[in-house]
DNA sequence: CGCGGCTTTGATGTTCATCAAGTAAAGTGG
DNA sequence: CCACTTTACTTGATGAACATCAAAGCCGCG
């Protein structure tokens, strides 16, 4: 009874499947799967597409973008390995209710769904551990929609550099992955907004900024701002 | 083979069990159901208590609330019968995230959680079914949430009008369910600027207002509103 | 090297929250 | 059942927060 190897070994997706999956299923999904790089920018799935397969992100940051009209979007979350399964909806629509696109390279490892949802059907555990991560997700995305709606311009800009600082880098330096106006798309502001209030913080010195690059300065200011604004 | 009878017959949670559950497993869950009236006005569960039961909201109407502090809430979302199995989060969290009260007399009707889980993961087509309805309750958060983020006050009250005559009372007559406060903690606006703009409604005969009654008088021009404002 | 998209700042006006003050309605205790 | 308290509703006046418009510099990319 060696222990299985295949190339899935550091992949997370693995203990997903592998905690519920008896071995013979899980060599047989692992055998079908499709990896694939999406470069900077380019689209990973387009709302309105058919959803076909079951993805999850192995590496890189992605973002979910609702189109409203031609040159409207409003930024539903960022997502990167682990926190989320680029899952949202697989269960309840057929096609893709939101955009996905690579915010860094991303390499997405996906299977096709219906063999997902048929190995469900024949593994309540399996299902259920599905149901809970994909439950998650979505519990995740409502509570920082509350979170930002509560807060104002201030609050709302001081709560995203916090997210990134803390959730995504674990750094209080870090590259800002996302344009001015894609923090707006999703704090549902203005670009020049963010940008104003972005050139307020650097003058209080409470960040530096250098093009892309963030430093947090005075952290205990700037989680001040994010609970009182 | 008789068909099998028991007081569920008329509950939509039966089709919900009996599509994908043996006859014996159904008659054991059924027999163990816990059924709830809860008077308007009521908790039916409070923010931050452990989640025991997975419930189901047999008639009525009901809200998700959750607490900020002492005096502000946000409301998440209203919830009738069908559209919604009261089971956010049941699956990834163990306590409940956000408190539920009954804004109408409504019926409750509960099973244990742990032993619905048990069924799931003896049973995975159930699991699926299951997963697939609290994908859906989601989903609809999330997309309402955007709808709402992209409108300004006009729109808002516009679009949350429109929902209670399309979605909830299927009418355009109808007793407004929630206060003005309760409008303006679901849409993120004060309950003044909620009452001015219901008072401009009725001034271009757009509604007629009468106490909680509300008639909407111009139906296209609301629509129009909803989508321009 | 020039075009388009991103960034930045300032000026202006709109939208909205806040404060205040009063009326109506609904619950509470004698 | 009535006086009393509280809560919901309503309107106006004011200022703060934010969007919009405009103009210019910057940067990457074909």
């Amino acid at each position: 009874m060696g222990e299985y190897q295949c190339s899935c070994n550091g992949c997370e997706l693995r203990s997903l499947f592998f905690e519920n999956l008896e071995k013979g299923a899980y060599e047989s999904m692992c055998a079908k799967k499709q990896q694939q790089l999406y470069p900077k920018g380019s689209l990973i799935y387009r709302q309105g597409e058919k959803i076909s397969h079951f993805s999850y992100l192995k590496s890189g940051l992605v973002k979910l973008v609702r189109n409203i009209d031609d040159k409207n979007e409003q930024i539903i979350c960022f997502a990167r390995p682990l926190d989320f399964v680029s899952l949202l909806s697989i269960f309840s629509e057929t096609c893709h209710q939101y955009s996905v696109i690579a915010l860094e390279d991303s390499e997405i490892c996906s299977l096709y769904l219906d063999e997902v949802k048929e190995m469900a059907m024949q593994n309540g555990r399996f299902a259920l551990s599905l149901a809970e991560k994909i439950n998650r997700a979505s519990d995740n995305i409502i509570l920082t929609m509350l979170n930002i709606r509560q807060r104002r311009l201030l609050g709302r800009i001081a709560y995203i550099l916090l997210y990134f600082a803390n959730e995504v880098y674990k750094s209080d330096v870090f590259d800002m992955p996302v344009s001015r106006k894609e923090i707006a798309e999703f704090i549902g502001m203005t670009t020049e907004n963010v940008i104003r209030t972005l050139s307020e913080f650097r003058q209080d010195k409470i960040i530096k900024i250098n093009g892309k690059t963030i430093e947090i300065a005075d952290k205990e200011k700037l989680v001040q701002i994010s609970l009182n604004a």
